[in-house]
DNA sequence: GATGAATGAGGGTTCATTCAT
DNA sequence: GATGAATGAACCCTCATTCAT
């Protein structure tokens, strides 16, 4: 199962930002392939033309998921070198992927991988653990830099959770802004 | 449906815990009502002689960890009043109920929320909003007291995302104890 | 199966008038055992105490039906000798049994046939066919009077088709009284 | 639960003509899904491509069964103006729909009403009502003419209850023939 | 006489998947 | 690329019946 990111077929990427979607508001085994397919407007049957299995929808989905990401925060790394800035593009990064709008896919990545076949799952967790390395790497150098406390391999984790939460809880249509969230939240974590 | 313990009835408190670990390991939606009744030894229509659907079932697994933990969470704060105690109860209480030996109910608690229907929310809800009510209450002296930052309701939020993430991670066979990695989250989160 | 009336056991005529009620309500197919259980205050087990399957109860509650409009109408017909008066008494009779209050075992009668194993219909055909031996005695002396046309063996089917039909029209509470209406029927009946 | 006539889907009304044929023989709810598919040579499931529920099974084949006869009674009155005639025409075809071959559905609009849903009943009421309006109007015809007693509403319903009893009594392989008895029967319900 | 707990077969229904057209 | 129809396995749940207590 190629986890080639499916950029050039745009029908078959249409159908994977749909099926975000669905997984996300409803769960993936709530989700049917009858759901995808009215949302697509086609017949579920038609889906298999796209894909070989639901499941490959899943896996689909999660990749772009976790390469938008991915890719969003190194363009965002590329263009800051000072270490605060840095932390700040991971928070801001991340939860704008969770909370911001047409986003749904890096959430289905957090919350369905109990779906997830396990021979899906070695691919995906490459791109995680690629994801994660450039987590690790920027608060490393936070810590050198006296910003963060040192245990960064359990801060990267228990960060990562606090930010994965806030899909429980934020309220979209609050008063309280994606960014805004994301500075407060980088607020607790910084020393002092 | 009702959210009263069945802690007087010991079959339904047993199949309770039966499916809590069910859950746990396979989810919701992946485990079937043959699932448990293989596990409880019983056939799988003898389980509705106990619960009225399987969701009843859900429901009864989800309020066993909230009330659990709860009971255990004021049962510490009961015997401390050092503030610095009382912060670490809270955490070395969540993590106990979430790693420990022979929890599974907490864990579905945080992750089968999408398959509870909307007539059983609200009663969990009221469970859930009592068991961070003490939370709320902790933080708030702790923040009085200069161990923690300002800002406790976001606080709450936060370090509660930390701990529900532990279970995606931690690897109950490390060499790590609950304990310790309770004690090293709470380290991260002290001022200092 | 016995089709004696279980006139000497209270306990199990009871459960037959519960019964039948639910049945005549509902539908036989329809009915539980739980429903019957729930309805005379006990368990759906200990039913089968009183019955050994729950077509038992159907068919007691069929014989019940059957013998106790027969055993009324015999009793009618031993106190008149008009010819005109016999007729009367058919209407009368068979619509009180089929409409009157704490009725309902003749209806069940009528309409759950098909769920009567072929091992009890001829016992319950035997006493519809008493049933029905009044019927055509009856109506030949009212032909011989020139009460009714001749071809009596007909006419006593559509009159009993005619009668049972009530059921599915005749208004409890309606202004209309059975004796009324058993006297209006009757009256189409009649020649002239 | 849309009543339309579906005359242009001939696979769902094949259905529906199996479904009937069984429906009639062994009772609607001593009917199973299986049944149907296996007397249509397809998969129980495959059912559920037609029809949304087994319920629906039942509600097509009733609508079926009531506006065919509606629509073959109005065909006949309007070859007839001869009161007599058109109330023959009443008889024929009611006991041609109910007794002739290939017939079933109407049967089962008689007798299982009782499994049809509350929220399914108003639109059969109303195919209903369009048929025995028919009736009505023939019947105050015939009752103007003085070939039948003046009580019409009355008569119209013993009359045809009279005839739905025919199914319980009737022999297809006997030698009374449908039109035969038919005419019997109305000589029966004439004046004189 | 009755209960509580369970059985076990079967019920209607769902749903990912297939495939001829 | 897509459809319409079907598959077939599995699902949750029901229910008459049993039986030790």
């Amino acid at each position: 199962m190629s986890l080639t990111l499916p950029e050039d077929n745009t029908r078959r990427m249409e159908l994977v930002r749909i099926a975000a979607r669905l997984f996300r508001d409803q769960g993936y085994e709530r989700t049917t392939v009858r759901d995808i397919g009215t949302a697509a407007g086609m017949q579920s049957g038609s889906l298999f033309y796209h894909f070989r299995t639901k499941e490959e929808i899943l896996v689909a989905v999660m990749a772009l998921g976790i390469t938008r990401t991915t890719e969003q925060l190194a363009a965002a790394l590329a263009r800051e070198n000072k270490p605060l800035e840095r932390v700040r593009a991971l928070f801001h990064v991340h939860l704008n992927s969770l909370l911001g709008e047409n986003q749904a896919a890096l959430e289905v990545m957090l919350y369905e991988w109990r779906s997830v076949s396990s021979e899906s799952r070695p691919g995906l967790i490459v791109l995680r653990d690629r994801y994660e390395a450039l987590w690790q790497q920027v608060l490393d150098e936070a810590a050198a830099a006296g910003l963060v406390k040192a245990n960064t391999r359990l801060l990267r984790r228990t960060l990562l959770g606090s930010l994965h939460w806030t899909v429980q809880w934020y309220n979209r249509s609050g008063t309280l802004g994606v960014a805004e969230l994301a500075d407060q939240i980088m607020a607790l974590t910084l020393k002092d």
